[in-house]
DNA sequence: CATATATTTAGATGAATATCTAAATGTATG
DNA sequence: CATACATTTAGATATTCATCTAAATATATG
């Protein structure tokens, strides 16, 4: 984790997509996959950028393995940019 | 600008960087150039991605041209994170 | 257990990017 | 105006990165 990962992570618009998704509810892979006209491989590497970077979280439920938005480090971020507005 | 400018200028830890210099007080280049071990070419290249980006604007003065901050742009990009937790 | 479905991994490719050196431009001042 | 100083531009290079296809892994179910 860390500033440097979670800035990279949401420099790209796929990825930042995939956070607005998950701001309802966890998704499966394959319901964030059928929203993007890429292949389950790109999807999978961004999934595994956000995850990198602490954005989201994973939950495997049989077949499936769900992605959760993690708030704790968009609250950290948000910190970032508050700092730059005070004093 | 836009958010694909903002995020991907922020996404460089080095232009991260200059944005927390210029948290306090505006700043000529040589300044800033003062505060990295780069040269100034990479420097300038820096600033001018924060420039199209919206987060710094310019001013000239003489000899010297300053880069300042602009917390309106801060502001957007916030109100992007703000909204993944709203609902 | 064999097959279908869900997801990830490996390896390749082309585009984007951070950096440098060298040169150009702009501005002040002796 | 000539020289010094401040900043940007041009062109080159090496690395990173988004994407793809093909293959591997994991899980459910008939």
């Amino acid at each position: 984790m860390g500033f440097q990962e979670s800035f990279k992570a949401l420099s790209d618009p796929t990825r930042r997509e995939i956070i607005h998704l998950l701001k309802k509810e966890k998704l499966p892979v394959g319901e964030i996959l059928a929203h993007f006209d890429m292949t389950g491989a790109t999807i999978s590497h961004h999934l595994s950028i956000l995850k990198e970077a602490g954005l989201v979280t994973t939950e495997k439920k049989g077949k499936y393995i769900y992605y959760e938005l993690n708030l704790s480090v968009v609250e950290e971020i948000m910190a970032w940019f508050s700092d730059l507005k005070e004093v």
